[in-house]
DNA sequence: GGCAACTGTAACTATATTGGTTACAGACGA
DNA sequence: TCGTCTGTAACCAATATAGTTACAGTTGCC
C-alpha cells in the first residue's frame, strides 16, 4: 500500500496551529514541531492553503494560521487535500484484454476501492481538528503546568494560555 | 498515499483461480492474464500460500489453486496476505518530544487511523472472491459464448466450461 | 528607502518501495 | 532421466516521498 506520512504531518500541522489560536506560525516553528525542513513545511502548507484550509502571509511577522475555526475542519477535508489517491491502486499496466477475468476485473475491483473509499472517508469526516486538540489537551494538560523558561537556543512552542511565544514547554 | 497494486492483483489471481475451478494455473498463464512476469506472480503466490490462501505444487504438471471454496475467502483475508502496513503511516521522524502537540499527535493519530483500518476491514470482510466471480460473470456471458480456437502463439486462458484448457477466449 | 524576516518555489539529492528481469536449484510426473 | 514446473536470490528500473540549498518576491519596521 502507499502509506505516506503527508497525512499525519499534515493534522499535525493544522493542529499546531488550531493549538497556537490565531497566532500566526512560521514554517520554522511548525517544523520544529513536526520535526522536520521548513520547506517540506511550506510546500504542504501551500496544499493547505490551495484547499482553503490555511491563510499564510508573507514577510517579516508572516506566517500561516488556519482559514476556519477548527471545527470546520474535518480530516477529510485534510485528506482530500494532501493525498491525491485513494486508499488502493489497480494493476500498473491493464491486465490481460483478451482474458475473461483480465477484461472485466478492473470493473469489478473500481467498485470494491470505491466503497473502501467511501468508509475511510465516512471515519474522516466525522473527526475535526477541534476534536483532536481536545483528544490532545488531557495529555498535556501536566505539561503545561510545568512549563519553564527557554535557556538555550531558540526553541519556540506555542500554547494557548502563554503570553511569551518564546517559552518552552517540556515534559521533562 | 501508498496505493500498491499488490492487493489489486492478489484479487486478480485468486478470482483466475476461482475461475478455472480446482484445475491447477502455472505461474506463466497468471502472469499472462494479470500482463506482468511470472515471477512476480510466483512472489505472491507464495505469500498466498503462507496464508493458506492457495496451494501450489513443484515439477512438471504442477500449479497453483484456491485452498478453500472461493465462498471462503474474502478480500480482508487477501488484504492482510499481501498488505504489510496500514491504510495510512505516522511521521517518518518522530515529532518533537519537547512540543505539546508533538508529543502527544502520535497516540491521538494512532486511535485515528485505528479507525481508518477497521472501516477498511469491515468492507473488504464481507467480499468474497466468490462475490468477485459473481460480478465478473454477467460481462464474460458473451465472451465464452464467442470464444474460438488459438492460432498463433500459445495463449492459454481457462473457463469452467472449457475442456481444452488452450483455447482462447476472446470478446473481439 | 533600506534592512531584516518571512513565504513560495525551483532544483537537486537521498532513500524506500514496488515491479520487472535473469538465473538457477530443487521438486515431480511421465 | 528428462522436461516442466515452483521457489528464490540477485540485480536493475521506475516512482514517490522526504530532505536540502538557494533564491526571488513580499512585507513590516526603522
Amino acid at each position: 500500500m502507499s502509506t505516506s506520512s503527508r497525512f499525519a504531518v499534515a493534522v499535525h500541522v493544522l493542529t499546531l496551529m488550531a493549538w497556537a489560536d490565531e497566532e500566526p506560525l512560521k514554517s520554522e516553528q511548525v517544523a520544529e514541531s513536526v520535526n522536520t525542513n521548513p520547506v517540506v513545511i511550506r510546500r504542504m502548507l501551500c496544499e493547505l492553503a490551495e484547499s482553503k484550509l490555511v491563510v499564510s502571509q508573507s514577510g517579516a511577522m508572516g506566517g500561516s494560521k488556519l482559514a476556519r475555526q477548527p471545527e470546520q475542519i474535518t480530516l477529510l477535508d485534510i485528506y482530500q487535500a494532501v493525498e491525491s489517491r485513494g486508499v488502493f491502486s489497480l494493476h500498473r499496466h491493464p491486465p490481460n484484454r483478451h482474458c475473461p477475468v483480465g477484461v472485466n476485473i478492473g470493473s469489478v475491483l473500481n467498485e470494491v476501492l470505491d466503497e473502501v473509499d467511501s468508509a475511510v472517508e465516512r471515519v474522516l469526516a466525522n473527526i475535526t481538528i477541534r476534536d483532536v486538540v481536545s483528544r490532545l489537551k488531557p495529555c498535556v494538560s501536566t505539561a503545561v503546568v510545568t512549563k519553564r523558561k527557554q535557556v538555550g537556543k531558540q526553541q519556540v512552542f506555542v500554547g494557548k494560555k502563554l503570553a511569551d511565544r518564546r517559552s518552552r514547554i517540556t515534559t521533562a
